[in-house]
DNA sequence: GTTGAGCCGTTTTTT
DNA sequence: ACGGCTCAAC
């Protein structure tokens, strides 16, 4: 093939390469776009290319700029070129996300919009909060108009750079007849009085400065002499500009990226910044990377004839050298429940031939999706991870925490005092609340502060007074303890005197314990930043948390999550129209979501390295109702030659092709198997549809979990014993059977788990 | 000021 | 079906 043409005196980061690849790690001047198809080794060409420019000394690697757009994405270049370059890679102090490395820029600059370099970064949930109180202040009906749509639209107009006074009457009349505009800019005033500012700010502000400041622009153009950018096809205008002014004078811009990938539109992403690029870049190169390493002929003709379907494209020839493989496999199941018990089947009937659960992924539409799947795996004891779905930071007790922490760091931060002020209860509710709030005010002062002026009034009741006086009092001593203590004893010391980790003793629920455990992990988690404000940036903005706890894991997640990442083997499941694609993309964007819609099947399906599974089924619940759906019209598009199709339901014939082609009415095959009524009907009065097997005249197949065969029973748990899990709270071990207890839970029935899952209580 | 009952929207996707 | 939020009662 291509690569191997390496002479012996070239460099290790070089070896491997192909021509094209080659091609974009040594063309470093002038701006560059690398079209780079789904499993081409984009990573490995992007990292070379870091690599080469700091060892031919072309910069320092404080001069290299290198953005991308996850976490998980900026994690794994640092580690692969650390990998080639060692320690240089430590120097890096501009390789990151965009909000990550727009936040370090902006802590330098905070003065020049108004902020002190100790701002805040809100949340999503923080941000409702805030923009609920003006709505409110505003006389507006949040009924009608609500916080969330009001965010939305923010957020929209600062993914295209656009501040306050930018906004049109017309934009401005998406929210409460023409207000809009009005409340953007009553929200942006609020937040530099409380110091703070939202994702969308990190860009925008920057942005600002740039535009504004000469000197810091010139000063920021001339230290990157390289740009590099990842996942170019997600970049949104207000970043297009940022990178198109810092690029201006040096015009070392290489980006990456792949138009047929493009699936966050939703967050202000423009592929239109990716499709005109050699226009916007004068003299740039395109380099297409067209050789596929990861899937097999048949996954990648199933995936290219999907993505066909599609107008608007750039274009790419993807090829494999790799052996034809297995054929697509198309599934249709009678319902919910019966994929997942499918899946978990073919879980355990590849487990049973000698594979592993690392190498299996099933990727959903939608979040909710996960909940069919995590309930039949707890059942039978199948182990899983589900990535995404609840945060470690998101939860409750985490943020309240937090907002402990954000009150002795950055006095000013209101949203974080109103959420802690009675939280534990301490009889300050939302009569003293409001006069906390009228006396900041009128004097125009922080909460907190004014909250200490009130104790020093009468105009609170005695025991709402002393309350006062004593949590003012706390945060006081805690701000000095901060200079002095480190911080994850600081926290520890804050959650037990202001009584926060006594209520949770207090309370005897299901959850407490390991809300307690959380606290104490969050504690664990501070000892690795130096300082308080580095870990509160890292909560902002790193809100990842990749559950690494040892053993291998079924993945469970969304396609989104999933893109960039490869499995052996992917079920992609729910392929049915109105699930995928959404029912909110083909009501309201119309061809331009549907192609999105059809471009997050086209990332789902090269996900997979040598097996790809679609399963599709007849009838689902939907908001707690049974609905009967039809396939996705992405199954009809998957080319024939390459698909293997398979029913198990009663009609024994699979009506996948025959949907999209030939017959119109979507319930014939339910009719026929059955011989009555709608099939949702009988699907709701059955109880466990395995019962149907009789009916259809289809046989379960006795299972034997996996998971007894690694019987390796857990010393600290007997017959008898009380013990904790964390979906089902606490219950009482009735039987052991290898690593699988059989627990009668107090509040969830008898249920069959492993005992990795559950603690002695 | 705190607790419970009923109502409503929710299910796209994330820094 | 479920959780979050609003409103009424204690």
């Amino acid at each position: 093939m291509t690569q191997d043409v390496t002479t012996p005196d070239q460099p290790a980061y070089l070896r491997g390469l192909n021509d094209p690849q080659r091609d974009a790690v040594l063309t470093t001047e002038g701006p560059v776009l690398v079209l780079a198809g789904a499993g081409t080794g984009k990573t490995a060409a992007l990292t070379a290319r870091l690599a080469h420019l700091i060892a031919t000394r072309r910069a320092w690697p404080s001069e290299i700029l290198a953005v991308t757009f996850t976490n998980k994405a900026a994690r794994e270049m640092r580690e692969r070129v650390h990998r080639i370059v060692g320690d240089a890679v430590e120097g890096m102090p501009w390789l990151g996300t965009f909000h990550s490395v727009a936040a370090k820029m902006l802590r330098r600059h905070a003065e020049l919009v108004g902020l002190q370099s100790n701002f805040t970064i809100l949340d999503t949930d923080d941000q409702l909060r805030l923009l609920k109180q003006l709505i409110l202040a505003a006389d507006i009906d949040e009924k009608r108009w609500p916080a969330r749509q009001l965010a939305g639209l923010i957020d929209r107009w600062k993914n295209r750079g656009w501040v306050p006074v930018e906004i049109d009457a017309a934009e401005s009349e998406a929210y409460a007849n023409g207000r809009g505009a009005e409340l953007y800019a009553a929200y942006q005033a609020r937040l530099k009085a409380v110091n703070a500012c939202d994702f969308g700010d990190l860009l925008l502000h920057m942005l600002t400065i740039l535009k504004t400041h000469r000197d810091v622009l010139e000063a920021y153009q001339q230290r990157f002499r390289y740009i590099m950018v990842d996942e170019y096809q997600d970049t949104n205008s207000s970043q297009y500009l940022w990178l198109r002014l810092l690029a201006q004078e040096r015009k070392n811009i290489c980006c990456v990226g792949d138009d047929d990938q493009s699936i966050y539109s939703w967050r202000g992403a423009e592929v239109a910044n990716i499709l005109r690029f050699e226009h916007d870049f004068l003299g740039a190169k395109v380099i297409r990377l067209e050789q596929n390493y990861r899937s097999t002929p048949h996954i990648l003709a199933a995936a290219s004839q999907v993505i066909a379907n599609n107008g608007q494209r750039l274009g790419k020839t993807l090829w494999t050298a790799l052996e034809s493989g297995e054929k697509i496999t198309v599934i249709g199941v009678w319902d919910g429940p019966e994929e997942a018990r499918r899946v978990a089947d073919e879980i355990e009937s590849h487990r049973r031939q000698g594979g592993g659960y690392d190498d299996i992924a099933i990727l959903v539409r939608a979040q909710h999706q996960t909940r069919e799947f995590e309930d039949r795996f707890i059942a039978i004891g199948l182990p899983y991870r589900i990535v995404g779905g609840f945060r470690f930071y998101e939860r409750a007790e985490i943020r309240d925490a937090l907002a402990y922490l954000r009150v002795v760091h950055q006095p000013a931060d209101d949203l974080a005092f109103e959420r802690i002020v009675n939280t534990p209860k301490r009889g300050l509710g939302d009569k003293a609340v409001a006069r906390i709030h009228q006396l900041a005010r009128a004097q125009g002062i922080p909460l907190t502060l004014a909250a200490a002026r009130l104790c020093d009034t009468d105009e609170l009741a005695g025991a709402a007074r002393k309350s006062l006086g004593r949590l003012v009092g706390d945060i006081a001593r805690w701000r000095d303890l901060a200079n002095n203590l480190a911080h994850p004893e600081l926290c520890r010391q804050i959650l037990d005197e202001s009584g926060y980790t006594a209520m949770l003793q207090a309370d005897r629920s299901a959850e407490s314990a390991g809300r307690l455990e959380n606290l104490t992990e969050l504690t664990r988690a501070m000892e690795e930043y130096d300082t308080l404000g580095t870990f509160l940036e890292h909560v902002s903005l790193v809100m990842d948390n990749d559950a690494n706890d040892g053993g291998a894991k079924v993945t469970i997640m969304t396609v989104h999550a999933a893109k960039g990442l490869e499995f052996d083997t992917v079920f992609l499941v729910g392929w049915e129209e109105g699930l995928f694609p959404s029912q909110r993309a083909l009501d309201e964007g119309g061809t331009k979501s549907l192609e999105e819609e059809r471009r997050l099947a086209y990332v789902a399906i090269t996900r997979a390295r040598r097996r790809c599974v679609i399963i599709h089924a007849a009838n689902r619940r939907i908001y707690g109702q049974w609905t009967s759906s039809i396939p996705s019209r992405f199954v009809g598009e998957l080319p024939e030659d390459h698909v293997e199709a398979e029913t198990t339901m009663s009609g024994g014939e699979s009506l996948w092709r025959a949907q999209w082609s030939e017959r119109t009415d979507p319930f014939a095959h339910i009719e026929r198997g059955t011989g009555r009524g709608p099939g949702w009907q009988r699907a709701a009065t059955l109880g466990e549809p395995d019962a149907r097997a009789g009916n259809g005249g289809r046989v379960m197949e006795v299972r034997v979990s996996a998971a007894s065969f690694a019987a390796k029973p857990r010393s600290d748990i007997a017959i008898g014993q009380r013990v904790f899990h964390s979906k089902f709270g606490y219950g009482v071990v009735e039987a052991i059977e290898g690593n699988k207890l059989a627990i009668t839970f107090e509040h969830a029935g008898t249920k069959h788990v492993l005992d990795s899952f559950v603690t002695p209580a």
